[in-house]
DNA sequence: ATTTCCATGTGAATTCATTAACAAAGTTAA
DNA sequence: TTAACTTTGTTAATGAATTCACATGGAAAT
């Protein structure tokens, strides 16, 4: 089955609440339970569902922890997949003490700036070297995805290093539209489109 | 004319890139490259221009500075917008370092955290205060909008407090879905959803 | 037992978003 | 001047996403 970026990004958000659930002690849950959640519908979550192939029963809706199972073989990758951060300023920092552990097929596992004052550290079990190694960790760790949060003036040159070392995928939080061939998934975040949007909308 | 959210956040993005092209010296573009830019198509483009109503012209497509004008008109509330952050950690500080003065419509002036060592100072014109001076601050300073970036734990009761105090829209980073009225916009970020995405279609 | 609930899965209908297509009009070149 | 380009604005056509609506079947209640 092939699904939407859409329908992706509703899968992933469903699996972090039906987890935040699961820990809370919950088992069981309906489509328009989780609709709530979301902002959504029944019937949305139910397609969604349906994408995946989990089926729940009616009377008792869905078991959550097979559930969140169902959509982990779905969206997530065979195989665990490394990630490196590039840019260890405040927001390389806040990420990578967000992310440990969230998911365990995605591990962030290396870490580069050119500042040596930030190099030959680790956070949460990710270390972090200098710029000069970005190549040859890369190789040797495996490393697919990067996360971009260098400066503006930084980041195409950097995006185009980590292309040509095999990078596959890229989370890019400079504020910056890079410029690469468009095999390579860019998925840009920025805060300051995202208040607009906000600013926009409230009220 | 009434837009939809995926026109918005394409107007915004448009605005950037043409901001960027402007201080660049570039001064008018073709539909077909804006396009470009953001991995769509020419006629999504005209149609994105034409819900604001601004129109180019024939052979010499669109003029940056009045485009960025008109999207501006659209897009930005008429007044200005005051917005605070809570929570002045890795993640509150990158925010405020990045946000002064992109969006001249939208300020963040205020900032609230509890521990008193990241009280009282002043970065990028925002000051920050003891989180005790919430209710009063967002007040007297008029904020209707919030950034959230505090621990998971603290996160649904400020937004509690936030709500009673008058915000209008929140832009929410801590990964937890908040329970709120409807009547609030809350807008949610969070990176590991991202980096999922990514990790499912890079490659 | 039988009836009454409810919630699911899914095909059909609808709504919404994107793309195609083309007339109109400015520009350039001959 | 006229013809050939080029790019816009906009309507119509297509395509995608969401919602509706209902048959199905399990559980609880009578
Ligand atoms: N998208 C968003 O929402 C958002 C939010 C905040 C910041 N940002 C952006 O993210 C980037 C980083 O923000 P920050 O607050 O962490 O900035 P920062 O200045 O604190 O950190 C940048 C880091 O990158 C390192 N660096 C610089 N050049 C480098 C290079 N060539 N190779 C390797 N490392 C290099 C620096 O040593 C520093 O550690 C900036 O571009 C900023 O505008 C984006
Ligand atoms: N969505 C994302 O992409 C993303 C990325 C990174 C971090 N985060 C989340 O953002 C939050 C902040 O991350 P961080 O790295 O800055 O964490 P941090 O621990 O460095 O900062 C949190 C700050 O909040 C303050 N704080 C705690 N309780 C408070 C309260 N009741 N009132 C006011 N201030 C309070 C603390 O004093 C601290 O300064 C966390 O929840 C983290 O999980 C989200």
């Amino acid at each position: 089955m092939i699904v939407s970026e859409r329908v992706i990004q509703r899968l992933v958000l469903y699996r972090k609440i039906l987890q935040n659930l699961l820990t809370d002690g919950v088992t069981k849950i309906y489509s328009h339970a989780l609709g709530d959640f979301v902002d959504s519908t029944p019937a949305q979550v139910r397609r969604d569902i349906m994408n995946i192939g989990y089926k729940g029963t009616p009377v008792h809706g869905y078991d959550i922890s097979l559930l969140i199972s169902s959509i982990s073989d779905f969206v997530d990758p065979t195989q665990t997949r490394n990630v490196c951060i590039i840019g260890l300023g405040n927001l390389g920092k806040a990420i990578l003490d967000y992310c440990h552990a969230r998911n365990s097929k995605i591990n962030i596992i290396d870490a580069f700036d050119k500042d040596p004052s930030k190099t030959n550290i680790e956070i949460n079990g990710c270390k972090s070297y200098h710029i000069n190694e970005l190549e040859t960790k890369i190789e040797d760790d495996r490393i697919e995805l990067a996360i971009l949060s260098v400066p503006i003036s930084e980041a195409q040159a950097i995006a185009e290093r980590l292309i040509r070392a095999g990078i596959k995928g890229i989370l890019n939080y400079s504020p910056i539209e890079l410029r690469l061939p468009e095999y390579i998934y860019v998925e840009n975040r920025d805060m300051m489109l995202a208040l607009e949007k906000v600013a926009y909308f409230a009220k």
